[in-house]
DNA sequence: AGATTGTATCGACCTTTGTCAATGTAGCAG
DNA sequence: CTGCTACATTGACAAAGGTCGATACAATCT
């Protein structure tokens, strides 16, 4: 039988890290809540996400949750009110995501 | 009642399709794809997917058929087999996307 | 204390997604 | 033409995910 072509190795090494961080961005909401977040000059109340959204208070506290656990994110409580922050390391870590999956290319 | 905090707007522009793209690499085997084709230096047999995964080859073909669908990848078919590669704007479209997201701070 | 307000959590529902077995389809080999 | 091979498509199923209403909780207000 004819091969079909010079084989090409798989890309072994474990890739979970990387899909679980493009999936805390694989919905709408949080998209808009990090962009949000990203271009605030302070920490943003949640009464602010809840308000501007046509989503449910607690659908919103939902994705806020994911965006937390992922460490995306840092939370704050002050009194009654909640407050959230980009974290720091955010921008660096999709990043080093993107540079794992995507490598650019070097020229020769 | 005391207000919470100065009001933030939240982010007003659409990011549908930033989220489908983030969507795309939301799976590690669509990942591990990805860095592959990334990595070859020609186009990637389908053959060469399905013996290095332990997933089944419908499985593979579906997750193909997402890239292809997102525009990551561009295929081929020659004789029986088909062939993969990486779409030449896929890094492109990822930065484009994240900078959207998670502009990067510019310096006062 | 009791009522009110902001946020988180829980439970239920429905939709989407990942997976596989089975089938379809085209090209190649005899 | 008859099989065989590579890949795609379909159908079924379980698991995960997004949404909402209801409830819990904690802090503030009266």
């Amino acid at each position: 039988m004819q091969r079909c072509c010079p084989e090409t190795a798989l890309y072994d090494r474990d890739l979970t890290r990387e899909a679980t961080l493009f999936k805390a961005l694989a919905d709408p909401a949080r998209v808009a809540i990090l962009a949000t977040l990203a271009r605030a000059e302070h920490e943003v109340c949640v009464c602010d996400f809840t308000s501007g959204v046509e989503l449910n208070q607690s659908t919103v506290s939902h994705h806020l949750k994911i965006l937390k656990d992922a460490g995306l994110v840092t939370s704050v409580r002050r009194g009654t009110w909640g407050y959230y922050s980009l974290a720091s390391d955010a921008r660096d870590r999709f990043d080093a995501a993107l540079a794992s999956v995507l490598p650019v290319k070097v020229l020769a």
